[in-house]
DNA sequence: CTGAAAACGTTATACTATATCACTATCTTG
DNA sequence: CAAGATAGTGATATAGTATAACGTTTTCAG
């Protein structure tokens, strides 16, 4: 069975493909912006190879240290225009506590999500919890406060961290 | 009757009395510290103040340039280290998606809190809602995540100025 | 009083992000 | 196709946020 965006999000196992899950965000991030009208340029592309390079989110910085690998005069401004652009496209999420990025595993809508960030391995997992949404909903429409965006990161650790330590 | 700390969160007002905010502050800042053994310098005093000057989250640098003004040689770790201090005594937040601090109403008991800021006004109102903690603990407890420490940001409107736009 | 710890002063530097202007590529519409 | 408009990139500079390192002063328990 083809998984399923409403699944629960799971924090990637360690001994995962991650080729695939490379080659399957490339993929969609193509078709996606195919589809948009939007310029996934050779220089955009690689940036989002290099943000989904592990499930951990990674500083702008970093991304330009491994750009500037392969790609002559790469600057700082030629890095943050291309996260500027992947942000827009909802292809990677910022991640506010750690001034990072990471890749959006089902980009397809925009949305907004909530993070699970484990401070062993470094994985972050996406969640979309109607639970949690209802909650902030809810507690904020009660003050009459009007949402316009959210940032929900949660740091501890991942289950295989977790047992790690027991 | 006594505000306890679970009535529900407000944004403070526009027309309030802030001075009062403030000496209330600092007073409690005070009679925590002087419980807990934990020394609020003049210097530390007076950056809590700073950081109080309004319900708008404040950056480091901010306060460093008031202090500035009163304060000959000071220089980001005289503002960076009294802010540690003030963070570990549960006296201020740090707010992620701003990089700026802002003043704890309620520090008898450190706690973890979700925030509502106001774009409009720049206010910052603190909540700890049982909803959404539960929610969020449900969802962690689910994927097996061990939480240590959380960020919940909420940017929109304030009533107020919710209302303005209107 | 005295030694250890805490707080502070000072300088340098690292890390994160954006402004600006010039140049190139692409799109578009007559 | 030509010509202007728009989007993308190159390159340099600078703004904004945070910490390292080391020395001096203050505080306080014993």
């Amino acid at each position: 069975m083809k998984q399923k965006s409403s699944d629960k999000a799971r924090f990637a196992a360690r001994g995962h493909d991650h080729e695939r899950c490379v080659a399957e965000a490339l993929r969609t991030a193509e078709a996606l912006c195919s589809r948009r009208g939007a310029r996934l340029t050779e220089l955009r592309r690689r940036v989002l190879e290099l943000v989904w390079a592990s499930h951990a989110p990674i500083g702008a910085y970093d991304v330009l240290r491994r750009l500037s690998q392969e790609h002559e005069g790469a600057a700082p401004p030629t890095v943050y225009r291309a996260l500027d652009f992947l942000l827009e496209q909802g292809l990677i999420h910022r991640i506010e506590s750690l001034n990072a990025f990471v890749g959006c595993p089902d980009p397809a809508e925009t949305h907004i999500s909530q993070f699970l960030i484990c401070e062993g391995c470094g994985t972050a997992a996406e969640l979309q919890d109607p639970g949690i949404e209802r909650a902030i909903a809810r507690s904020a429409g009660d003050l009459g406060f009007l949402i316009k965006d959210k940032t929900v990161e949660l740091r501890g650790l991942c289950p295989e961290c977790r047992d790690d330590q027991a």
